[in-house]
DNA sequence: ATTCCGGCTCCAAGG
DNA sequence: GAGCCGGAAT
């Protein structure tokens, strides 16, 4: 995608007199435009890399960006560049500002788990749906900037001020826990920014230039935080896309686009239309399906990459039938056009559609790679590791007493925890600190005392170790001291609990690699202690740069986690009305949202685009008969060639060993000609 | 009575 | 994949 920058990238690039927002269609270069802008301000401007702050959504765009600016930069001026996430430079603020705060240096940061359990206690119930709810309620408060008084002031019926007291049930806990949620990290320091203004003040002397990425992703507080960060200066560029925004639903606001042109009566906008990425009849399917939303910005995108083939939209059977259709196509296709297998993208709109494909993949022995979806960081074998890393670092962190104290057992039962926590919270007091207590200690039997003791004073000896020794030597004495392989060995089968125990080895050498800090942009983790490093890991779901050259494997990701990636090939599965779009988003009436995931999906890819859907379903038990999704029928007709029969073909026998054939089924796959 | 096991069901998306 | 359940095993 070398070209010589065009007109509209350039004026991007250019441009310092005042904010500035980029609309960036999909594939016109938008990466390229900010590592670009930031030499061009570091090089030629005179910025200091100190004073320049990239802000983005993942981590990986963090990297990617941090990767692709660095070669660009001359000289010393570009050290101490930001190149953050929102969530990272949140917990920076906080970091710095703690104390102020009156929250310890070594905070804990909590996941959703953690908070679902947490609100499962507070509520005293079980119920997924109301703790989903309530969860998200609180989140959505948060996001919106709303504090639990407000929001108890708000709440014009029972249900929604019952809420606002678990809410602040709720922010009572964290603060006992010393903790926060990944909502606080962006909130607290807003918050903190409203009432010390001498604390932003600081902040905006040391940050002159704000760039944000995937600005249409922005919710109510980030951009109360751009907008607090940037103050009078206004010197800021935001890149994004309105066709792309696909957060709406953890608090993402289109209308933050919108909101720009009013709050910035100089804003600059600039529009990249040319796409660099896919073919003509790609772009033209892109175009007409997102024609059928309402414009914030009138757009459009243009290739001079030709014509293209022609899309496939083929109707399958059943989700075992698409499957093996896809992995069909896909090995048909790879032959005929001597590609590799990192050119194909198998993208889905939920998680759990990958596991029938990855099936399938397995059995064909064809390679993959997964992202989106239960993180590495989600495993019970990491979380354990990390439950002892975060009461290490915060004794306070009740949440990680609990797991630290029982995995593995080690004689800490339930009835010892309930004393301990009854005591707990009639002395508001940590679990940690109740150990100790005389008062607590005669209500529980003497071997169970001697057990929580020999627990709590290990966790006090790693305390002392982990800001002096080595991470990795902390690390690996701490993984012996609790028998942690052993452990896993005991529970379950022995290949199982290889792979557990290689992903703790994986965790452990990773960690220990980022303690040592020769990170070659001496960035974040230079020369961190093991307590340091503890809060960043809360921040990271996937483990990234294990591999330089990528294996030659299939990607498998969510629509979600495909934003900003491209693919030479893309098969788009499941595309059917409760699916895509989602039923409950057709419930609540969101289906402008599913389809610019439709739109996302489209435009990740380069060369072709397979959409498949099922004509037959497993749902809630028993089958069911499906409709193709919307979105299909707003593709246009000259561009799409259909396979498969999508109105009553004969229902295909399944038999056992479905999955299993082979060559038969290419030959037949590749004999079937269009409907 | 307690633990163990296999099958069944559950799924919106991520930092 | 993981939590949950019912029935089997201890």
């Amino acid at each position: 995608m070398q070209h010589l920058l065009n007109p509209p990238q350039r004026e991007a690039i250019h441009y310092l007199d005042g904010p500035l927002l980029v609309l960036a269609g999909a594939g016109s270069g938008k990466t390229r435009v900010i590592t670009q802008k930031i030499a061009y301000l570091i090089n030629q401007a005179g910025y200091k890399g100190t004073q320049i702050a990239a802000i983005t959504f993942t981590n990986k765009a963090a990297r990617e960006m941090q990767e692709r600016v660095t070669p660009l930069l001359e000289g010393k001026s570009g050290k101490g560049l930001t190149v953050t996430t929102f969530h990272s430079l949140g917990l920076q603020i906080l970091r710095q500002e703690a104390a102020l705060l009156g929250y310890k240096p070594q905070f804990s940061i909590l996941d959703a788990s953690d908070s679902f359990k947490i609100l499962s206690d507070i509520l005293a119930t079980t119920d997924k749906q109301l703790l989903r709810k309530t969860q998200w309620q609180i989140s959505s408060w948060k996001n919106a900037f709303v504090s639990p008084d407000q929001a108890k002031a708000l709440a014009d019926e029972e249900m929604a001020h019952a809420a606002a007291r678990v809410y602040q049930l709720y922010q009572q806990t964290l603060r006992a826990y010393q903790a926060v949620d990944f909502d606080d990290l962006i909130k607290v320091p807003v918050e903190l920014f409203d009432q010390h203004s001498e604390m932003l003040e600081k902040w905006q002397r040391k940050l002159h230039y704000l760039l944000i990425d995937e600005y249409q992703d922005t919710n109510a507080c980030q951009y109360k935080l751009i907008k607090q960060l940037t103050g009078l200066r206004g010197q800021f560029t935001a890149v994004g896309d309105d066709d792309q925004a696909i957060y709406g639903w953890r608090g993402a606001d289109v209308e933050n686009l919108r909101q720009l042109t009013t709050d910035f009566s100089k804003l600059k906008v600039i529009k990249l239309e040319q796409n660099y990425r896919s073919t003509v009849r790609i772009l033209r399917a892109a175009n007409q399906v997102i024609a059928n939303n309402p414009k914030l910005f009138e757009k459009k995108l243009w290739s001079e990459l030709g014509t293209g083939e022609l899309l496939h939209v083929t109707a399958t059977q059943s989700e075992e039938h698409e499957a093996e259709t896809v992995v069909m196509k896909l090995q048909a296709h790879k032959f005929e056009h001597r590609t590799t297998y990192k050119d194909y993208a198998i993208l889905y709109r939920s998680n759990h559609q990958a596991r029938i494909i990855e099936k399938f993949l397995r059995n064909h022995k064809i390679p993959y790679t997964i992202s989106g979806g239960s993180s590495f960081f989600d495993k019970a074998e990491i979380k354990d590791i990390i439950s002892y890393l975060r009461l290490v670092a915060n004794e306070d962190d009740d949440p990680a007493f609990i797991r630290a104290a029982t995995t593995p057992k080690k004689g800490i039962g339930n009835t010892t925890l309930e004393r301990l926590g009854e005591y707990a919270s009639a002395h508001k007091m940590s679990l940690f600190a109740a150990a100790f207590e005389g008062g607590f200690q005669h209500d529980i039997g003497a071997k169970q005392l001697e057990d929580l003791l020999t627990f709590c004073r290990y966790i006090q000896t790693l305390q002392g170790r982990a800001v002096k020794d080595p991470a990795n030597e902390v690390l690996n004495d701490l993984l012996t001291a609790i028998q942690y392989e052993t452990y896993l060995y005991d529970g379950e089968e022995a290949r199982a609990a290889e792979t557990r125990w290689g992903n703790v080895i994986e965790f452990v050498s990773w960690l220990s690699k980022k303690g040592e800090g020769s990170t070659e942009y001496g960035n974040e983790s230079e020369g961190k202690n093991l307590l340091e490093l503890t809060q960043m890991v809360s921040l990271i779901t996937m483990l990234e740069g294990r591999e330089d050259s990528e294996p030659d494997a299939v990607k498998l990701s969510t629509l979600h986690a495909s934003k900003g990636l491209e693919y030479g090939h893309v098969f788009l599965i499941g595309c059917e009305e409760g699916i895509l779009p989602h039923t409950n988003s057709i419930d609540a009436d969101q289906i402008e949202e599913e389809r610019r995931l439709m739109y996302v999906g489209i435009t990740r890819a380069q060369k072709s685009l397979n959409i498949t859907w099922c004509k037959k379903r497993k749902r809630a038990g028993e089958m069911q008969a499906c409709e193709p999704s919307r979105f299909i029928a707003e593709l246009p007709k000259d561009d799409v060639k259909h396979f498969g029969n999508p109105f009553n073909g004969p229902d295909q026998v399944l038999s056992k060993d479905y999955g299993k054939s082979k060559m038969a089924n290419i030959k037949a796959m590749l004999a079937s000609k269009p409907t």
